[in-house]
DNA sequence: AGCACGCCGACT
DNA sequence: GTCGGCGTGCTC
C-alpha cells in the first residue's frame, strides 16, 4: 500500500471522523438520489433523505449513516435501507440531506437487510429495532478498533512552497516537505511520515492544528483480524455408525452449493433450501452428524452457523466445535465489547468458519453461508422476549430460504410447529408424486422423494424402538392455503432411533405419588424407590441428576384456617417463600420451627419478608408446593453424606458457577446435581445412571395449551442425562398423574406417539401448529383503563378482519392478570394461515395503532400465553 | 424515542 | 389573566 486512502465503502473501507456539520441550517434538498434510512428509534417506517453530492456513490445499502430527525435537526443514527432515484414523500421540499456516513462497511449485507425487512413485517416491529438488534453494539461504537492516521496537505502547494522557501521551523519543514513530495491529492500514514521526516508524530499533529495538513482517521481492519481465530483443528471425523450414515447420505446432495454458483463441485439437483428435521434420540450422535455435515460445507469455501439454545454455550459444547474446525467463533454472552467486534469482523471477511452461538448468531454476516444447523430446536429459549420477539429458529428458516441453503434442525423432541410442518411438506411432495407432477418438478424432486420413503421407514423403527403400539395415525389433509411457498416441498424428516454404540435408552419408572402418600404418612418429597435407587447409585460411585421445574423453597404460602393465599403486591401471582442464603446449616428442627426467609415474586422479582401471622386472621401460616431449596434441605437430611449440589437460577448468578459445577460434576467431586430445567439439557456425563424426576406433573397444569409439550420434553431430555456411557441409565418419574397420557408417553419415550395425539387435540381447537396466533397484550397502572384500551382495539381489529378468517379473542384479562404494578389484558389472533393474520396486523399498525410499544405489546408466534 | 402542539387547574 | 399538566402525533 502507498498509502493512498480508499473511498471503496465495502468491508476494508474506512469510517468517517466525527461529524463536523453544523446540525442546523440545513439546505433543503429537493434532488435525488435518496436514501432511505431506518432511524434507530422506534419512527416505524423508512425516511427518505437526500445524498449530498460529494456522498453520491459512497452510500450505499446498509451502511449506517448521520441524519437530522425533527425540528432541531438532531442527529440520529439510521440504516441504509435503499438508494432510490426519486422520493414519493408527499412534500419533496421537506427533503433533508444526510449527514454522513457513521461507518463505510457495509453492516448489513443484502441478504441480511431482506430478513430484517422480513421480521420487521412478521413480528410487527420497527424495521429500525430490528436492524439495531442485528448489529453487536461493540460493532456500532466501534469497539477495540484500533485507528491509523494518514495525513494528507490541507493548503494549495504553492502556499505550501512559499512557506517552505521563507520559515525557519526545520521540523515542520521537513514534514511538509515529504508531503509536498506525494502525488496531489494523496495521503501517507501518519507514523511513518513522522518517522521519515525524522520528527515526533506529535509535531505533524500540531501542523493539523495549524491548518496546513488535515488528519484522516481510518480503522486499521486488518489489525482486528490478524490474530485470533486460527487455532489449528485437533479433532477429525469419526466413523459414523449406520444409522448416522443413513441420515448423512440422505443430506449429502443437498449440502452441495446450488447449480451455477460454484463451478468447481457437481451442482446438485437438490442443492439450495431445503429443511431437514433431525429427530434423534438423546445420545444419538446429532453432532458428529452436524459436525461432518459442516465439514462438507466447509471444504466448498463456504461457512456454517450453528444455533444452540444459550444454557448450552458451556466450554463443553464449544470445545468440541473448535477441536474440529479450529476457525470458529463462538458467540457466549460473557464476551468483552472488543472480543466481540473482532469476532463479528473476522466472520463478516470471512474468517471464521463456523459460528456458533444462541439465537443472535443468526444475525452473522457470514460472506458465503453454506448452512444453518439449529441444535435442540425446540427450545423455548430461541423466542426473544424483548422487541423484536423472533424465534431464532424461524429466523434461522427464513435466512436459510433466501440465503438458499440447507437447515438441519436438531431435536430429540421436535416443536410440534416443526415436526407437522415438515411433516406436511414432505407428504405434500409425495403425494404430488404420486399423481404425477411435471417434469420439471419430478426430477429436481427426485432424491427428496428417495429420501422420504427412506424416512418413514425409520419413524417406523424409532416407534418400534420407543416400544410404541399405537398404530401410526392418520392425519387430515392439510388444505393448499396451509402450505409453504414455491420450494415447499423441499422438506426432510431424518431420524436416529437410536444411541450410539448400542447404548439403550434409560428405562423409565413410574411412582404414583398418591399411592406413596396413602403408604406413607406425612409429605414425602422423594418415594422409597427414588431414596433406595438415589443411595444404591452413590454407593456403586455413580452420579445422579434430580430434577424439580421450581425454584425457591415452597411456592404457596397459604393459611389453612382462612384458606388465604399471599399473593404479590404487584402481581396477580402466588409469592415463592425462598430461605436465606447459608440457612440451611442450620438443623432441621429449628428450621421447622422458625420460617427465616423472604417471600419472592418470580415476575417481578419483589421481596418481602414471610409474615408470621396470616395477615387476614392471624393464625399461622403454612408452606404449601415445593421447590428446588425444599428437596435441598430434605436431601441434607435424609442423605447428609452424599455430596451433592442445587443447581437453580439462584445459586448459578453467572456462566462461570454454571461452569464451575459442571467441572465439579465431571471430577465426581459432587454425586448428585438437583435443579431446575437448567440440568435437563445437553449435559452428557458419562457416569449419571440415574435421573430423578420429584414432580412429572408440575408444568402440565399450567394454564398454557403447550403444557403437555413441555411436559413430555422436559421429561424426555432430562431422561436422557442419564445411561450416556456404558453403564445402563434409570429414570425414576414421580407424579400424581401416572395414567395421563402425555406422562404415559414420556414413561415410554415415545416422541411420535405423543406428537400425534397432541396434534389432533390440537387440531381440533384449532390451536398452533394448525393456527398461527399473536397475542396482543396491553398494559397499564389502571384497571379500568387496560380494559378500555383493550377493547377500543379489539373492536379495530375485528373491523379489520371482517371477511376473513381470522379469529379476535378477548380482550381478556391475561393469566397472569398483574405484573409489577401494570394491569394486563390480551386480545388473542388466530388464523388458519399466517397471510390473512398479518394483513389483519399490518392494517392496524399502519394506522399506528400499536405504536405506543411501552402499553402494548404484539407477540406473533408466542410460545407462552402466560 | 424526543419534541412540539394542544386543551384544562392553581398561581401572580 | 398566565404557567404548566402530560395526552396525541409527527419526524423525510
Amino acid at each position: 500500500m502507498d498509502g493512498s486512502t480508499s473511498d471503496t465503502p465495502n468491508l476494508f473501507g474506512v469510517f468517517d471522523q466525527p461529524a463536523q456539520l453544523p446540525a442546523r441550517a440545513l439546505p433543503t434538498a429537493a434532488e435525488g438520489p435518496f436514501a432511505a434510512v431506518a432511524i434507530e428509534k422506534s419512527v416505524d417506517r423508512a425516511l427518505d433523505y437526500a445524498i449530498p453530492k460529494t456522498l453520491v456513490g459512497s452510500v450505499v445499502v446498509g451502511q449506517r449513516v448521520r441524519v437530522p430527525l425533527g425540528r432541531g435537526n438532531k442527529p440520529n443514527f439510521g440504516y441504509v435501507t435503499a438508494i432510490k432515484p426519486t422520493t414519493d414523500y408527499r412534500d419533496p421540499s421537506k427533503i433533508k440531506p444526510l449527514l454522513g456516513i457513521d461507518d463505510k462497511r457495509v453492516l448489513i449485507p443484502p441478504t441480511l437487510m431482506e430478513l430484517a425487512c422480513w421480521m420487521s413485517r412478521y413480528y410487527i416491529a420497527p424495521l429500525g429495532l430490528v436492524l439495531e438488534c442485528i448489529i453487536p453494539s461493540a460493532v456500532k461504537k466501534r469497539t477495540g478498533v484500533g485507528y491509523i492516521t494518514f495525513v494528507q496537505l490541507a493548503k494549495p502547494r504553492e502556499e505550501v512552497q512559499a512557506f517552505l522557501e521563507k520559515a525557519k521551523a526545520p521540523k515542520r519543514r521537513a514534514v511538509l516537505a515529504r508531503l509536498l513530495q506525494l502525488e496531489p491529492g494523496h495521503s501517507v500514514e501518519l507514523l511513518r511520515l513522522a518517522k521519515e521526516a525524522g520528527v515526533k508524530p506529535n509535531t505533524v499533529r500540531k501542523l493539523a492544528g495549524l491548518g496546513w495538513i488535515s488528519l484522516k482517521a481510518e480503522v486499521d481492519l486488518p489489525g482486528m483480524t490478524a490474530d485470533t481465530l486460527v487455532v489449528p483443528a485437533t479433532e477429525v471425523s469419526i466413523a459414523l455408525n449406520e444409522d448416522q450414515q443413513k441420515v448423512f447420505d440422505d443430506i449429502l446432495p443437498r449440502l452441495s452449493p446450488p447449480a451455477g454458483v460454484d463451478g468447481s463441485t457437481q451442482p446438485s439437483p437438490s442443492a439450495g433450501f431445503s429443511v431437514n428435521l433431525l429427530m434423534g434420540v438423546t445420545g444419538s450422535g446429532k453432532t458428529e452428524v452436524y459436525l461432518q455435515c459442516i465439514e462438507r460445507v466447509l471444504a466448498q469455501g463456504r461457512q456454517a452457523i450453528v444455533l444452540v439454545p444459550e444454557i448450552a454455550l458451556t466450554p463443553q459444547t464449544a470445545r468440541r466445535f473448535v477441536a474440529r474446525f479450529g476457525k470458529v467463533a463462538i458467540l457466549h454472552s460473557g464476551l468483552s465489547a472488543g472480543t466481540r467486534h473482532k469476532y463479528w469482523q473476522q466472520i463478516a471477511t470471512g474468517q471464521a468458519q463456523v459460528i456458533v452461538g444462541a439465537r443472535s448468531a443468526i444475525f452473522a454476516p457470514v460472506p458465503n453461508l453454506g448452512m444453518i444447523v439449529v441444535d435442540e430446536e425446540h427450545e423455548s429459549s430461541y423466542k426473544q422476549d424483548q422487541l423484536p420477539r423472533y424465534h431464532g429458529r424461524d429466523v434461522a428458516v427464513k435466512r436459510a430460504q433466501l440465503e438458499k441453503v440447507p437447515i438441519l434442525l436438531g431435536s430429540a423432541t421436535p416443536s410440534l410447529e416443526m415436526y407437522e410442518r415438515v411433516r406436511r411438506e414432505a407428504t405434500a411432495g409425495n403425494a404430488e408424486n404420486h399423481h404425477g407432477g411435471t417434469e420439471a418438478r419430478r426430477a429436481t424432486r427426485n432424491s427428496a422423494d428417495h429420501s422420504q420413503r427412506h424416512d418413514l421407514k425409520q419413524i417406523d423403527q424409532s416407534r418400534v424402538a420407543a416400544g410404541a403400539k399405537s398404530s401410526s395415525v392418520e392425519l387430515p389433509s392439510v388444505p393448499p392455503c396451509l402450505r409453504g411457498d414455491s420450494s415447499s416441498s423441499n422438506y426432510h424428516l431424518l431420524s436416529l432411533p437410536r444411541r450410539v454404540r448400542g447404548l439403550s435408552l434409560p428405562h423409565v419408572e413410574v411412582i404414583d405419588m398418591k399411592q406413596e402418600m396413602r403408604m406413607r404418612r406425612g409429605v414425602n418429597l422423594f418415594s422409597q424407590r427414588l431414596e433406595y435407587m438415589l443411595t444404591n447409585t452413590v454407593a456403586q460411585g455413580h452420579q445422579a441428576i434430580l430434577l424439580l421445574n421450581r425454584r425457591g423453597y415452597s411456592n404457596y404460602v397459604h393459611c389453612p384456617s382462612c384458606q388465604h393465599v399471599v399473593t404479590c403486591k404487584y402481581c396477580d401471582k402466588t409469592m415463592t417463600y425462598h430461605r436465606s442464603t447459608g440457612e440451611h446449616t442450620l438443623s432441621a428442627k429449628i428450621m421447622a420451627s422458625a420460617h427465616a426467609g423472604q417471600l419472592h415474586c418470580h415476575y417481578c422479582l419483589a421481596v418481602n419478608t414471610l409474615p408470621t401471622q396470616c395477615p387476614e386472621c392471624g393464625k399461622l401460616l403454612s408452606l404449601f408446593g415445593l421447590g428446588t431449596q425444599r428437596v435441598e434441605e430434605e436431601m441434607q437430611r435424609k442423605f447428609p453424606d452424599i455430596k451433592f449440589a442445587r443447581v437453580d437460577s439462584d445459586t448459578m448468578r453467572s456462566a462461570k458457577d454454571y461452569e464451575e459445577l459442571l467441572g465439579k460434576f465431571g471430577r465426581k467431586e459432587i454425586q448428585v446435581m438437583l435443579g431446575t430445567q437448567m440440568i435437563a439439557k445437553g449435559l452428557d456425563y458419562p457416569n449419571v445412571t440415574l435421573v430423578g424426576v420429584i414432580s412429572g406433573d408440575t408444568a402440565l397444569a399450567l394454564p398454557d395449551f403447550r403444557a403437555a409439550e413441555r411436559t413430555f420434553q422436559l421429561i424426555t431430555q432430562v431422561a436422557g442425562r442419564a445411561g450416556r456411557g456404558d453403564l445402563p441409565g434409570r429414570v425414576i418419574l414421580q407424579t400424581f398423574l401416572p395414567d395421563d397420557p402425555t406422562i404415559q408417553a414420556a414413561i415410554k419415550q415415545d416422541y411420535v406417539g405423543f406428537a400425534e395425539r397432541e396434534l389432533i387435540s390440537r387440531k381440533e381447537v384449532g390451536l398452533p401448529p394448525f393456527a398461527r396466533m399473536a397475542r396482543i397484550v396491553l398494559r397499564d397502572e389502571e384497571a379500568d383503563k387496560v380494559q378500555q384500551t383493550a377493547e377500543e382495539l379489539a373492536g379495530e381489529l375485528a373491523i379489520a378482519a371482517a371477511g376473513t378468517n381470522v379469529q379476535i379473542k378477548g380482550p381478556m384479562p391475561c393469566a397472569v392478570g398483574r405484573i409489577a404494578g401494570y394491569f394486563r389484558h390480551q386480545i388473542v389472533l388466530q388464523s388458519p394461515a399466517a397471510t390473512p393474520l398479518q394483513r389483519v396486523l399490518a392494517s392496524v399498525r399502519a394506522r399506528g395503532l400499536l405504536n405506543k410499544s411501552e402499553r402494548i405489546a404484539v407477540d406473533v408466534n408466542p410460545v407462552s400465553l402466560l
